[in-house]
DNA sequence: TTTATGAAGATTATCGTTAATGTATATCGT
DNA sequence: ACGATATACATTAACGATAATCTTCATAAA
């Protein structure tokens, strides 16, 4: 019954040749699409199995106009946040019949335009994007392009696309008060670069936090080091003048940093930890995003968990509902967030 | 000139009639096939470009039987390990022209074969694989399908396929050598599961390590907490049995730790810090892979140096030699590794 | 009996490219 | 001036699937 295949992989007229149905027949039942009967329905699938039968992807793409593909525009995989996230999202999207293109903008706005572009040649379903700190212009492409985009982890402003974020002022908020808890008053905020709108949030809530506790203004500080006209973030050397700055801190009588995410505040723990001038600093530090309680990593780092998986569930649901061709408005899904204290702000002392 | 489009991305049709030319001659005039004059190319280039034409890698698959599309079977990206090559990966790929289809694994041999399916279904060009501790299956399926694959990173036995991977047994080697110089005697070997012949290599260079110094046989300690019949090995709970083998080694006098890798070796960090049974334990610990190195998190853990550029982009040549039909006997390339010391095995003390 | 309804398939027409041929005109050697 | 080679295109035929539109043939309703 199975033959000899002399070339190349099995296809639908294959089938359709040996069970004596058409084409057409072979494909509805193999999907089960109605207007087939049961037992043909059967005979069918059981000869594709048999032959070894695999829907080719690309035709059934070209025809149908769906790819099941989705592309993540993300900064690199080898920033955790971006890799543990990729992580959730992929499985979230097998289990919706989606594959995932991977891409890597470097937080480069001229790149993450390129990729975005790839990524509608690829026919891509949709895109989810990890935005740069100039993303408008491949906003703009791709809604030209009429491919769906959802951005997620940062924010271009409230409802200019559709976007899943974390709750970044509450963030901010609980991991300010969270070092003012364990006695720090005298506080900053340290973030690599601005990160468009996500920057300001964070802001926001580290000085309501501020605010509340009545700490005076000469004891806010905040730091920058890479310039926000930066065209290549990632390349810009941002240790020297934030290891000048920490040193400059300490004197001041810092005693409590809330970094912008748990990645940097590793580089300032290790900072802490092999700089000989920060040496013996009792600093509390916290970061934002909880990579290590998410998945591996087991350390001392206090820090906002950001539910992760519930980001990236909506995130792709979103997409899909635009991918089925919803026309509603843009819509900001705002995850919530929750304090995680594992020691490295000190102890509680009164 | 340019016309309004009323749905729809352009197609080569579009600028054929707009031309009028006909397809064909658009299509070899945008790919710079020979057989049309210079002026006819200038020509249709130029319309393609204002009326904003974007080639459909989807049509163009079908018929050329290319896709440009290299599947990544990793264990999970939350890994550093897998983030980092990942990141590596697709800058190169992108480079050549491909792009990166990103699937997990988990280490779990069943999804491994469901995802190379996947992958095969899609028409990848090719499959990178990281493969779990049971891949032979995966491996002669997509033998059957034709589909192109190189192992990376860990190794199935000599030339059962395409390879790459570190040169392990001499970074085992020099990982050991380096505790003992730092003047450790009573040596462990630490992996969490047993990664098919990866370990064995690296127990190898261990052993010889200690060989040659002389280390006797009731100071050469190994231990796997996960056995090596697990079918999951990411959700084996490997902390409480490393925990008690560590104190127990504490007991025994263990005074130098070579841990399989550097998300490892991290873990085995954390726990000393944190573990009150293991509080001012003096343990040298040396890690494998260098993920740090590679890219972020400055932390003083010494490892081996794993070359990760030159294997992904070996990788990537190594299967586009496949791609494009090379019959030759299967290869392993072994890169070069190096030792990276960062003082977490000690001073030197004599 | 006649017509409407429906189930179960078959036909046909694309999807947008690229590969394999065809063809007309110009150029060339002899 | 003849056929031979090139040049620069046009035509035609896939690639492998899916969608839209027919056919049948049987059964039920009128």
């Amino acid at each position: 019954m199975a033959e000899i295949k002399p070339k190349g992989p099995v296809t639908l007229q294959d089938i359709a040749r040996e069970t004596g149905y058409s084409v057409n027949t072979v494909s509805r039942a193999l999907r089960n699409k109605g207007d087939i009967s049961q037992a043909t329905c059967a005979r069918i699938q059981r000869t594709a199995r048999e032959m070894g039968y695999m829907v080719n992807q690309i035709a059934s793409s070209l025809r149908s106009g769906r790819t099941k593909i989705i592309t993540v525009i993300a900064g690199s995989m080898s920033n955790p946040f971006y890799g543990i996230i990729t992580d959730t999202l992929q499985s979230i999207a097998a289990a919706r019949g989606y594959s995932l293109l991977v891409m890597c903008s470097r937080e480069r706005p001229d790149l993450e335009l390129e990729l975005a572009e790839m990524a509608a040649a690829r026919r891509s379903d949709g895109i989810l994007l990890f935005p740069t700190n100039a993303s408008a212009r491949t906003l703009e492409r791709l809604r030209e392009l009429k491919v769906p985009v959802v951005l997620m982890a940062r924010t271009l402003g409230d409802d200019v696309a559709d976007n899943v974020i974390a709750d970044e002022t509450r963030g901010a908020y609980l991991a300010t008060r969270h070092l003012i808890e364990r006695g720090r008053r005298n506080l900053a905020f340290l973030s690599q670069y601005r990160i468009v709108f996500s920057y300001e949030k964070r802001l926001r809530g580290f000085l309501s936090a501020c605010e509340e506790a009545g700490i005076p203004e000469q004891n806010r500080h905040t730091f920058v080091p890479v310039p926000s006209t930066t065209q290549d973030p990632l390349s810009w050397d941002w240790r020297t003048p934030t290891l000048e700055r920490l040193i400059q801190w300490r004197r001041e009588g810092v005693d409590g940093i809330f970094v912008f995410c748990d990645v940097e505040a590793w580089y300032v723990q290790s900072m802490l930890q092999q700089a000989p001038e920060l040496a013996g600093w009792d600093v509390g530090i916290i970061g934002f995003d909880n990579i290590e309680g998410a998945q591996h990593f087991p350390t001392g780092l206090c820090s906002v968990d950001c539910a992760f998986e519930e980001m990236a569930t909506r995130g792709i649901d979103l997409l899909r509902e635009r991918i089925h061709g919803s026309t509603l408005p843009p819509k900001t899904i705002v995850c919530p967030v929750r304090l995680v204290c594992r020691g490295s702000c000190g102890r509680l002392e009164d």
